[in-house]
DNA sequence: CGCATTTGACCAGCGC
DNA sequence: GCGCTGGTCAAATGCG
């Protein structure tokens, strides 16, 4: 990707766009900056899983819903708290800046999709924020971005 | 010149 | 014990 920033065609309004997602981001990232949220009802449609990541088959509707072996209510304290925030976007770019410059750092295809997983992370000295995208394998058009850290840094305005 | 991006390989954890 | 998946790092290249 030559484009450092990608205006998608579809999103006129972009600048509405990337407002939105820092509102929301806002509430879980704790941004400092306050963005003139006047159109919350936009054509893009955010969900929040937050802390809970259960849903593999998040997309909706995946292959094997039957083995309802393991719970997913117990949190999983093994090692750091990292906070996951796993957001579902209804868009056709995976690549939307929400403020942060974000690097990336590896490509790896997984078997629950056809498309490969994104990996990138924050660039910025002292944030060691990394994020996830991933396109939905049951509708292209949805991209998963999971969010996980915390930003240490307001923005890189 | 600096940095972002890309692909491959390696490693770790978990399942069977 | 071996295999598989997922994740991360490293090196190289291109572009700004």
């Amino acid at each position: 990707m030559s484009d450092k920033n990608p205006k998608p065609p579809d999103y006129s309004s972009d600048s509405d766009f990337t407002k939105q997602w820092s509102s929301e981001l806002s509430g879980y990232l704790n941004l400092d900056d306050d963005w003139p949220d006047d159109d919350p009802d936009s054509f893009v449609s955010c969900h929040v899983l937050t802390q809970d990541i259960q849903a593999n088959e998040g997309g909706g509707s995946t292959s094997h819903e039957g083995s309802s072996s393991r719970e997913v209510g117990n949190e999983h304290e093994k090692k750091e708290v990292r906070d996951r925030v796993a957001f579902i976007t209804k868009s056709e770019i995976e690549i939307m800046d929400d403020g942060f410059k974000w690097r990336k750092y590896g490509k790896k295809k997984v078997k629950n999709s056809p498309n490969p997983r994104n990996y990138y992370k924050c660039s910025v000295d002292g944030c060691s924020v990394k994020k996830t995208v991933e396109r939905d394998k049951d509708d292209p058009r949805y991209v998963i971005t999971t969010y996980v850290g915390i930003h240490t840094h307001p923005s890189h305005s």
